[in-house]
Parts: C-alpha cells; sequence; structure tokens
DNA sequence: GTTGAAAAATACTAACT
DNA sequence: AGTTAGTATTTTTCAAC
C-alpha cells in the first residue's frame, strides 16, 4: 500500500473489466488477456484492491432458482428530512436483508428501495411489519418488478481497445 | 451434471452464502465453513454451477473512484404494449453498457432503467442521443440518486443456523 | 521503484476406498 | 462423502532494468 496509484492506466481498466466480467479468473488468464506477466499482474489487483477500485467479490445466484420471485422497487417519502433523520432510516434499512438497494434520491428528498422477496406476501409481511411502521416513514409507492430484462453487475467500464493497450504496454516495458 | 438436486439442503444453502459474500473465498476454506472435507465441497459447488443457481462471479468495483458519479433511475413509458415491441425494447437497452438494469414493472406496463454514467452531462448525451430516440419510447421520468446507502449484490439468502446444519451434517455422513 | 523469472507453498482436480 | 496423489496456481523471493 507503499504507492497509491494516481491515476489507471490501459492495463489496469482491461484488468479490471476482466474481473468485474469473471471474479474467478485465473491470474495467468487475466495476466495473458493484459499482455503481461503474471506477478506484476497479481501484483496491480492487489493495489487496486487496497486503493479500494474493488469492492469485493461475489457469485451472482439465480434469484428465481433460490425461491425469490419477486423483486419491488419500493419509492418511500419520510416526513423529516433533516440529515440526522435521513441517516437513521438509512441505518435501519441497512439491518434488513430483504433490501439489497437504498438510493437518496434528488429533489424529492425520499428513497428508492430494490426488495427482494420470496414471493407477494412475504414482501407485503415485510412492508406491513418492518418498512411502514419505521420511524419518520410518510408514504411508500411499491411497484413490482414483473421480469427482469437485463442485470448487469457493477458499472459500464469499457476494456481499453487494442491500441491503446499497446501504447501502455510499451511505455510500461520500456 | 447427471444428478439435479431436487431441493437444497442446508449445507449447499451455506456453501450459496459464502459464495456470494466472497466469490474469491478458497474451496478448503469454503468447506471447513460448511463442515465438510475439500473433494465433496467442490463438487457441491460445480454441481449448483451446473444446475444454475450459481450465475457467474463478479469483482464489485468503486464506481465513484473510477469516475462514474452519477446513478439514475429512468423510468420509461412505450407507446406500444404489444409482446414484440416490449422485447425489441429490451433487446436494445441490452446493448447499451450505460443500462446496468431493465426491469419491466406491472400495472403501467413501463420499464424502470437503473443507468450508470460518469457525469450528468454524459448521462444527459446519453438520453438525447439513445434513449429518447428509441423506438416506442414515449415518455421517460429520471430520477437522480444523490448518494447509495446500501448496494448488496444479489438475494437475500440466509446462511442456515448452527442447529439446522448440524443436522443436515450428521445426516449427510450417515 | 517497477518488472520479469524461478522456487516453495498451497489449492484444485481426479482417482479410489 | 472421505482420503490420497497428481497437477496447476498462487505466493514469495531474487535478479535486472
Amino acid at each position: 500500500m507503499t504507492s497509491q496509484r494516481v491515476k489507471l492506466d490501459s492495463i489496469d481498466r482491461k484488468i479490471l473489466a476482466d474481473l468485474q466480467d469473471d471474479g474467478r479468473i485465473t491470474n495467468v488468464e487475466l495476466a495473458r488477456r493484459a499482455g503481461i506477466s503474471a506477478p506484476p499482474c497479481l501484483r496491480r489487483v492487489r493495489a487496486l484492491e487496497e486503493a479500494g477500485f474493488i469492492r469485493g467479490y461475489h457469485a451472482e445466484l439465480d434469484g428465481v432458482s433460490l425461491g425469490f420471485h419477486v423483486t419491488v422497487f419500493a419509492q418511500v417519502g419520510l416526513t423529516s428530512q433533516a440529515d440526522a433523520d435521513l441517516r437513521g432510516f438509512e441505518s435501519l434499512v441497512a439491518t434488513w436483508p430483504e433490501v439489497r438497494e437504498c438510493h437518496m434520491l434528488a429533489g424529492e428528498t425520499d428513497f428508492l428501495l430494490k426488495i427482494v422477496a420470496e414471493d407477494w406476501d412475504s414482501y407485503q409481511k415485510f412492508l406491513t411489519s418492518r418498512l411502514t411502521p419505521a420511524p419518520n416513514v410518510a408514504q411508500i409507492k411499491s411497484a413490482l418488478a414483473i421480469r427482469t430484462a437485463k442485470l448487469c453487475p457493477g458499472v459500464p467500464i469499457l476494456p481499453p481497445d487494442d491500441e491503446e493497450l499497446a501504447r501502455d504496454l510499451e511505455a510500461s516495458g520500456s
């Protein structure tokens, strides 16, 4: 962690894109795709982890196969918009495993929650026993997701084109 | 792929929960936590992958560090609700890397898109050059996410409690 | 200070019990 | 499902630019 790289070169971007695409790729394959040998590739990965560019690694599970048939986006409005109350709601939501995402929206100072449940009944139970009675909750609008057409993890990081990669490879080799 | 396990026992659930939490966990550590030895643990993982419970593995990247400062939830209404038109929109959206998720919502037959961009300008550019001119798009409501308070990947699968795990371990050992 | 190469440790895979 | 042996990968150490 001694060297905090200020800027990512195209090799780093290629590594990050490949790791987001396949989190269990072997280091040698990752190095081969990036055009460098394995040891410096592993050092770059460790550095990227230490620097916080990589937050972790996760298996992507199939929700439907595991019995989670319902995804709901709930828009929650609060009565108080004081910072302490907003943080309090976020802290409470963080303790509920059904809530997978919690985003604070601009303009109307309310939250968008992505909630995953086994079926509609269990979601209703969560709604009435957890979310509705929570402090500061003024209104809830639930939108059921019929089907998920696309579900990409992470960010739209693009692997560098061959030209850029070749240039940085030459720069790192000289 | 010969044995399609019809039901998951608590050991499988423990394995899935651990893999979702840490996708690069070693097989020996995974086996240790599940209470079985490494080879059968790896066989279970392969079976879970073949059966489709595990869709893949991904590195979780930090969007802000990588320059993606904007997350927008766009609610898109279409003019035509014919199945072919819905599928056509989904297919088009699938080609845009900025769109990370696309969910079809119930009731109003429109879509909720999760869009990640570098800044507000690049989002506007995407909006005017890609989404707005797309066929069948009638209206778009954009909601900017100020901050993301919670972002859990996947599903709320719970690791089995020790009692249930001990029972299944005894059953598998006999 | 970073990269490339080689050796030691570890984990994974495939057999058999 | 557990054990053992073979293979491959990761990790560490060292030399070179």
